[in-house]
DNA sequence: AATGAATGAGTATTCATTCAT
DNA sequence: TATGAATGAATACTCATTCAT
């Protein structure tokens, strides 16, 4: 029974994420949703107690997600030069891998509703003190928290994202731009 | 014959962001919009043929309106230092004084339909042929456009965003941002 | 659970009739009809998928029904006189005690998208296999399907049309109709 | 400047009947009608009333259509075999002449608001003024006008629109009508 | 816990018609 | 005469949510 519960939330999880791709944000209906979760539209608020505390539930949880798949990657004996190339392919690696929740996340970030109710600061702290670590070993420049954050990750974002919509190939800018990274952070 | 009214267009497309700003993306119902403007929901049909179209129009004209913000400042006698500092200032300046412009279309282009109709590229190409003049005087490091546009304007929208929710000031980390940005593309 | 409402579903069934000859074809809205049926336009959406599914299954039902209304009059031990009267007056009779049925499914008959959806000899093979049990006995003139069908039923409905309209006593000329009918059809 | 004025009216007229077959009853409106016509819809009020009052004037026009293409072909030198052949081959040729003016009239008469508008006995008097005659010369049996009517008219407008839809071959069928007729209405 | 039925309030869009030129 | 602009009222349909079982 326990079970039964658990893979019925973790269907309405992924039909969230799956209906939210196929039609877009404004025709992610709870109806739409329950039927790609094989699941009465009843159901889920069996599990969530609206829609939107739904949405940012499951945002929360997703948000979280890329940060935990790049922490499991870095080691603390990487180099910097190692680091840097670990954070930038690792985070790209999971735009391709994890494409469908990283979608989701990237057009709920954009509503204001939705991301005032998840800090990303939250789900990155384990990431930023690892480089911490290696900014207090002289090994990569002390830069504030916010400028690293938006020079490390947005530009990947945007590779991630217009290399799907436009002509150029993301995979092959990638290895620029980890070099872009290594001379501008490592000292 | 009555003839168009000009002023009416323009309350509508300013009604569309003011929306689009107070409720969301989901909120942003053609009813609302024409409540806004003070006008019949039937009058915007005269305008635009539905909402995809009515959203991709305004979207596509705000779009370009940041870019035009960025070449009106850029001269071509300022040194590199200066041209970086210009773009990452000015870029910067043109969401703080833009502020409704710029979070709607920062909205919309993480909406894909949207996204697909505008390509960025039409109205960037101006700022990128100053880049491009740059980097053959060899002042400027030849790195791909893709990588410089990701590198350039997606941390400082990135600041502007969060600036805004989170703690941070985001003026004072401007600062080094320009810093950053003037030793990763100086030659 | 809720189960489903029985008595709704038939209200709505009578409810679309009832709208349709009262404001048309034109007039006979979803939001009518609802209010017709003393339910939630939302409601006829648990019922019918859309609006032309709606109709076309009512409008099957009731095309049905006026041979239903046959079969059960015609006995196999008539003589063919007996029974061409039967079918005349029959169908005309229920044209008077179906009124609404009769009409109704006539405005929808001339309406190209429904009527396509049902096909006239699905419900009139009935009647059909005994007429076609007459012709092979050698009582009624071998005379092909369509024609048949063309000169028995569409008289009686043209005068059911027009006797309510014009001024013409309908139940006086079914008299004469019905000896043309049987000096048409009988060897 | 008549002559314009005239060509819009002609275009206007031509357009109700193809849009109306185009779109069905439902999706005939003014502006579609307006466009179709390559004029704009407040033009169509210069000419008509309301929507009605434009239905049932080219409704009335095109009903007495039919009734005049058989008149001009029935000559009173005919012999009674010969008459009623032009009638039921004339009707039928007609409908497929003019198969757009026919669906359309076909459509209209069943809708209440507009038949009650035109009375069927204006237009078709001439042809019974024929018949009358041929009745009087003890040529054709005295049954009553609408039971003639019924029975001439009606079962050729089944075949005409049935023959569409069904797969029966309608010419092939109207050459046996022709004999029902002929042995039913001859003495 | 789970769900199909039910709905009031909403959606985008079109309508017949009138207005102003 | 002719028309594009403008609109209140309507359209079919969907929504998030609750009800009754």
């Amino acid at each position: 029974m326990r079970t039964r519960d658990f893979d019925k939330q973790q269907r309405i999880k992924e039909a969230i994420v799956t209906v939210f791709l196929r039609e877009g944000i404004n025709g992610a209906s709870i109806s739409k949703i329950a039927q790609e979760a094989s699941v009465s539209p009843a159901t889920i608020y069996v599990y969530y107690s609206n829609k939107e505390e739904m949405l940012a539930e499951v945002f929360k949880e997703y948000s979280h997600q890329s940060y935990y798949y790049l922490t499991q990657r870095m080691q603390p004996e990487m180099s910097g030069r190692e680091l840097i190339e670990t954070i930038v392919r690792g985070f790209y690696a999971y735009t391709v891998e994890h494409e469908e929740a990283f979608s989701f996340v990237e057009q709920c970030s954009r509503c204001p509703s939705l991301s005032e109710a998840v800090c990303d600061n939250d789900s990155c702290c384990e990431v930023f003190d690892i480089i911490h670590q290696y900014q207090n070993r002289g090994i990569l420049k002390k830069y504030s928290d916010p400028n690293i954050s938006a020079v490390l990750f947005s530009p990947v974002r945007c590779l991630a994202i217009n290399g799907r919509s436009m002509r150029f190939d993301a995979e092959a800018e990638l290895d620029e731009l980890v070099e872009m990274m290594q001379s501008l952070l490592l000292n």
